[in-house]
RNA sequence: AGUCUCGUAGCUCAGUUUGGUUAGAGCACUACACUGAUAAUGUAGGGGUCAGCAGUUCAAAUCUGCUCGAGACUACCA
């Protein structure tokens, strides 16, 4: 028996297949059934297991869950590894919220240890309720053994891959300018400058500063026609930048002029270059040309003149004098203080000239370094090079003015601050460079500038050491290589992926944090050695080296590789002097990218295993991951191709040309309703364990899938899951209920040898031949990593063809027929297609597609199969389709159509026979395709005979067409005349044209052919007509007594079967019928008897004038009783 | 600020690669019909300045430019 159900019940559907799939190990055997000589690799992005998942988890997970199931069908062993993201500043975050202490209270009011251990249990905070849902959503991934960032094994395998880079000179030690915090001492990491409310809008001094040009060969043109110094204008914000300055940079293709006028502050006559553009800005229109010889000190207005324009390229290389010049020195003055070309020059505001100081901004940074210009720099006492102002914030003194003085403002106390005679450091700059005849222009200016959100003071940008991995060594490689990677979508990876490496910049990996991988890397004082490690064996030995010198305890044993053990490590250099690791951790981006090899601890264990799931095949996440998970996996495998013999041997046998993965699905995210991001604190965030308790997993699953193409950002809206469940799983649900409903009475297994397909009726062919052509094209859908499209097209053939035309043409078929070889046909062609449908819908909804099958396959033991995630793919058989036949159902369904919506239009029903139809012939193809489902046709609209009319006695009104893609290149500007003449053919010139196949248009200008027409039947004068596209119906209403009688025949079952259904006879019942007197149904009766008991299951129907019990009923306005009872 | 994605009916989306004149589907809504798949189904209807502006063209939802709006990422800059 095929299992019946009450209804509808999706969770509960879950529950069970889950229960099933755990007691039978269905995950396991379907990773142990498929051969591991045909891999098929998948990368776990790993989640981090501290925060709650959220439904947009659940969306990422169902699209790396339905590749991989579909694989699996298609015959490939996938195994899954899962994977915990450990380290990092979110984790450090929850810490220190939970233990309510701030970074500083660390090796202070909590030991380093505890704060570690802290972390270690903060990681795995929700684990289980991850596991959980990976459970209840159907995602499968082995989390029994999955790999963990923060173990030993998978440290030590990030220690061999920064060692093979630093081996190769891949890593280095350098210096950048970071966004840096003088108050808590430290940088600030780009996350933590995203934090809501870090930017905020602030009022600063800023100065328009004079620079004085150098006379010389380079700038000998500038002085041609001025007799005064010459002055390039640069503006900044930061006036305490400006006793760092190194140069100035414009833009290449900025036009500068170059302006004779007076300084404001000084009235001394000078010329001063800036920015065509921003002349506006600095000179009133009334000065221009006015007299120089009129102008006196304080004047309103101040007369200017443009002297000459000049290209950005133009002042290349030219040289200045210093502006404050406290430090200098014979490199500074020879390769600095002079003008540089930089790509992020505007002219937007300030003067189209940016002052630059090398360490105190980092597009100055990149700039100054391009051009080679040294920064201003002074020794410390340990003969340290450092910035003019010191980690506190203020200057050092060398800046003899300003020394010791807080460069911000904000970084005093208040109480200095309100002080009477308190001014700001960038004030008192001001003021000397306006005394200097050094300042062109100083206003007060808001803009918005980044704080610190922890002490809520502004950052500086701020020279720091760190480690950095020489990504652009390999900046070509990793472009080339991009392009051999399947992005989806494509604009994901030759855009916003391919740009960002066409910009790529070394990759920063210090983090000056404590619950991270620590950078294995020991240095003398001053730097003069230095070590990296790579393994554990390695550590252990250079310890004893160590030990052996006296610098560590002979009993030291490193158990754990995390800060602070690892700090406790001292190595000996081979000059005996003590080396000390460098205190900063590595980016937990490297962690993630690194899980190629470290989920295998590779290359110190399962090399083989590494082997074979390398590079690979298929990873999906965010397109938030893109310069994330995406870039590090893609930046270490081409820079491992290059740096490491053992990966280069893997690739050579493998054939990999250095990348990590060859198809990446990049999905969107997951938005409210609205369409605004879900978060905590607008309270619009969707939770998955309610939607799937509610609604099940396959329905969240469908839903997300179907909707949008998982690179779009989809607006969750949970009236959609409802709409899925109705729409989609509670169509096949009826149909599957209707099949087994029937399959059970008639006791179908499908134990019958399959009917040959000649032998199977039109309309079996016809779905079989659609079943195939879906099969083929879901089987494209889904190699082509396009879900949606392969859940949509399911979803179509499931709705349109499968119940709506198919089960519902075919009813009869399954409770009366009595052919049998029609019955079963149609029984298998049904099964068939339910087959078919739960093993192509099983990716995506796996719990539902699971209890079809089984419930199917279950009673018929077609196939050996305990799952359907163990079957095969659904082959596609090209001999099964027949497109002629597709074509003529569509012409039944568009014929059908057409005259369903004709009566509807006349208002005789359905129940009421009528003789015939008329159709137009078209061409002479049109009336054997017609013919061939001719019996579908008059069955589904209840009409005799079809008719077929040609236009040879003139019967038909035809309507023509202009084709205006087939016209377009022939009549050009003409089309408007031509269509004009077109559309006003009369029937004559139509008939002319059908029958030459040509016909002079315009008075001859145009020879029309039929192909540039369209020509169709519109009308048949007094039929009743209907048209859709080319297609026309014409509907005889006459209805002659036979077929009245017989359209009364059918009213009286109807009245009979509703009685039947409203007194709950089985559909088997046989009945006994009475009916009160009345002629005209009577004499219906007597014309239709058998007709009509054998639509109702009964013997014979009685009249019985005496009728007084049983149920009234009123066809064709005559009243009736009618008594119905089993048998 | 830059890069990328998106903007079509009340809602969710096709159509845009390759331009063709009357822009489709489902849901929702309204009316009618059907009633042995029935929390289904059929027929009909209303609902669109295809975000806006300009351009190219005989012809633009489709191609080009600009603007606006939403989002993501990167950067935060004188």
């Amino acid at each position: 028996m095929y299992k019946e159900y009450k209804q509808l019940n999706l969770p509960q559907i879950g529950q069970e297949i889950l229960e099933f799939w755990k007691q039978n190990n269905i995950f396991e055997k379907s990773i142990s059934s498929r051969p591991s000589s045909n891999p098929y690799t998948f990368y776990e992005g790993p989640p981090s297991a501290n925060g709650m998942p959220g439904i947009h988890h659940a969306m990422a997970r169902s699209i790396k869950d339905i590749f991989c199931r579909y694989k699996t069908l298609k015959g490939y062993q996938v195994k899954r590894k899962g994977g915990w993201d450990t380290h990092g500043l979110p984790i450090e975050l929850a810490v220190e919220k939970s233990l309510g202490i701030t970074k500083d209270d660390i090796g202070k009011k909590i030991s380093i240890e505890d704060y570690n251990a802290a972390c270690r249990k903060e990681v795995m905070k929700y684990t289980d309720v991850w596991n959980d849902l990976t459970e209840k959503m159907g995602y499968w991934v082995d989390l029994e053994h999955p790999y963990v960032t923060y173990h030993n094994e998978y440290i030590e395998s990030l220690w061999w891959i920064l060692k093979q880079l630093y081996n190769k000179n891949l890593l280095y030690k350098g210096y950048t300018v970071q966004p840096y915090s003088p108050k808590s001492g430290t940088g600030l990491s780009s996350h933590e400058l995203n934090q809501p409310g870090t930017y905020k809008m602030v009022k600063d001094t800023t100065i328009t500063a004079q620079f004085k040009v150098k006379r010389d060969q380079d700038s000998e043109f500038l002085f041609d026609g001025v007799d005064t110094d010459v002055f390039i204008l640069a503006w900044t914000t930061t006036p305490w930048t400006l006793p760092s300055n190194c140069a100035l940079a414009v833009g290449e293709n900025i036009t500068y002029v170059k302006i004779s006028t007076f300084n404001p502050y000084t009235y001394k006559p000078v010329c001063v270059v800036l920015a065509k553009d921003l002349v506006g800005k600095y000179f009133k229109a009334e000065g221009e040309n006015a007299s120089f010889d009129d102008y006196k000190g304080g004047d309103k207005i101040i007369p200017w003149q443009v002297k000459a324009e000049l290209n950005g390229s133009d002042l290349l290389g030219i040289h200045y004098y210093q502006l404050m010049p406290y430090v200098t020195n014979e490199d500074l003055e020879k390769n600095a203080f002079r003008v540089i070309p930089a790509d992020f020059v505007t002219t937007d505001d300030g003067t189209g000239i940016v002052h630059t100081a090398s360490i105190f901004g980092a597009d100055d940074f990149r700039a100054c370094k391009e051009n080679n210009v040294p920064s201003v720099l002074v020794k410390d006492e340990n003969g340290k090079e450092v910035p003019l102002v010191d980690k506190q914030g203020r200057f050092v003194e060398e800046v003899t003015d300003f020394a010791g003085r807080y460069v911000k403002e904000e970084y005093y106390s208040e109480q200095e601050r309100t002080a009477p005679d308190f001014k700001a450091t960038d004030v008192l700059i001001s003021i000397k460079l306006k005394e200097e005849n050094k300042a062109f222009n100083v206003q007060r200016y808001e803009h918005s500038y980044p704080h610190s959100w922890r002490s809520d003071e502004p950052i500086l940008y701020y020279p720091l050491d760190s480690w950095f991995i020489r990504t652009t060594a390999v900046k070509d490689k990793m472009v080339e290589l991009n392009k051999t990677i399947n992005w989806k979508p494509e604009s994901t990876g030759t855009g916003r992926f391919g740009n960002w490496l066409e910009n790529l910049v070394d990759w920063n990996l210090s983090r000056s944090r404590y619950w991270g991988t620590p950078l294995p890397i020991w240095r003398e004082e001053g730097g003069a050695e230095e070590i990296c490690i790579g393994s554990i064996a390695e550590l252990e030995a250079e310890i004893k080296k160590a030990v052996d010198a006296g610098l560590m305890p002979a009993d030291f044993e490193i158990k754990d590789l995390h800060r602070p053990y690892v700090d406790d490590v001292i190595l000996v250099s081979s000059t005996g002097k003590r080396m000390l690791r460098e205190p900063d951790l590595i980016d937990v981006w490297f962690d993630s990218g690194a899980m190629p090899y470290a989920q295998w601890h590779f290359p110190f264990e399962n090399k083989e295993a590494f082997e074979n799931a390398y590079p690979a095949d298929f990873i999906a996440e965010g397109v938030d991951q893109t310069r994330g998970w995406f870039f590090t996996l893609h930046a270490l495998a081409v820079m491992l191709s290059e740096a490491s013999d053992d990966i280069k041997a893997v690739n050579e046998k493998v054939g990999n040309k250095g990348i990590a993965f060859k198809n990446v699905v990049s999905n969107g995210l997951v938005l409210d309703k609205n369409g605004n991001k879900m978060s905590k604190r607008l309270g619009n965030g969707v939770d998955p364990f309610d939607t799937i308790s509610q609604y099940g997993a396959d329905a969240a699953r469908w839903y997300m899938i179907s909707n949008a193409s998982p690179w779009d950002n989809l607006k969750f809206n949970i009236e959609g899951l409802d709409e899925v469940r109705r729409k989609f799983f509670g169509t096949l649900y009826n149909t599957y209920s209707f099949f087994s409903l029937y399959a059970n009475i008639d006791n179908f297994t499908y134990s019958e040898a399959d009917i040959a397909l000649a032998d199977r009726p039109e309309i079996d062919r016809w779905i079989i031949s659609l079943l195939n052509t879906l099969s083929k094209e879901v089987d494209a859908f889904y190699a082509d990593f396009e879900p949606t499209k392969a859940a949509r097209a399911i979803q179509d053939f499931v709705d349109e063809h499968l119940s709506n035309w198919f089960v519902r043409l075919s009813r009869r078929r399954f409770w009366k027929s009595d052919n049998s070889t029609d019955k079963l046909s149609a029984y298998q062609t049904l099964y068939t297609c339910l087959v078919t449908i739960s093993k192509l819908m099983s990716p995506i909804a796996p719990f539902f597609a699971e209890r079809l099958y089984n419930d199917l396959n279950s009673v018929t033991g077609k196939e050996q199969f305990e799952s359907v995630h163990l079957a095969d793919f659904p082959a596609y058989h090209e001999e099964l389709v027949d497109k002629q036949l597709e074509e003529r159902m569509q012409l039944a369904q568009d014929i059908s159509s057409l005259v369903l919506s004709l009566r509807k239009k006349v208002g005789i029903n359905v129940r009421q026979p009528l003789s015939k139809i008329l159709l137009p012939v078209l061409d002479a193809n049109f009336v054997h395709q017609v013919d061939e489902v001719k019996e579908l046709i008059l069955a589904e609209t209840n009409i005799k005979n079809i008719e077929y009319i040609t236009d040879t006695a003139g019967f038909i009104k035809k309507k023509i067409k202009p084709n205006f893609k087939a016209l377009g290149p022939k009549v050009g500007k003409d089309m408007k005349l031509v269509a004009d003449a077109i559309n006003n053919l009369n029937q004559e010139a139509i008939a002319k044209l059908e029958s030459e196949g040509e016909l002079p248009v315009l008075d001859g200008k145009y020879m029309i052919v039929t192909a540039e027409v369209e020509i169709l039947a519109e009308d048949v004068p007094g039929w009743q007509v209907a048209t859709l596209g080319k297609l026309t119906v014409a509907l005889d209403v006459t209805i002659t007594e036979e077929l009245k009688q017989e359209g009364i025949s059918r009213e009286l079952i109807n009245r009979i079967q509703n009685l039947r259904k409203s007194k709950d006879f089985e559909v088997t019942d046989k009945i006994e019928v009475r009916l009160s007197n009345n002629d005209l149904i009577s004499g219906a009766v007597k014309s239709n008897l058998s007709y009509i008991c054998a639509e109702i299951l009964a013997d014979n129907i009685q009249f019985d004038s005496t009728l007084t019990e049983g149920e009234p009923a009123v066809i064709d306005e005559n009243e009736i009783l009618i008594s119905i009872t089993k048998k």
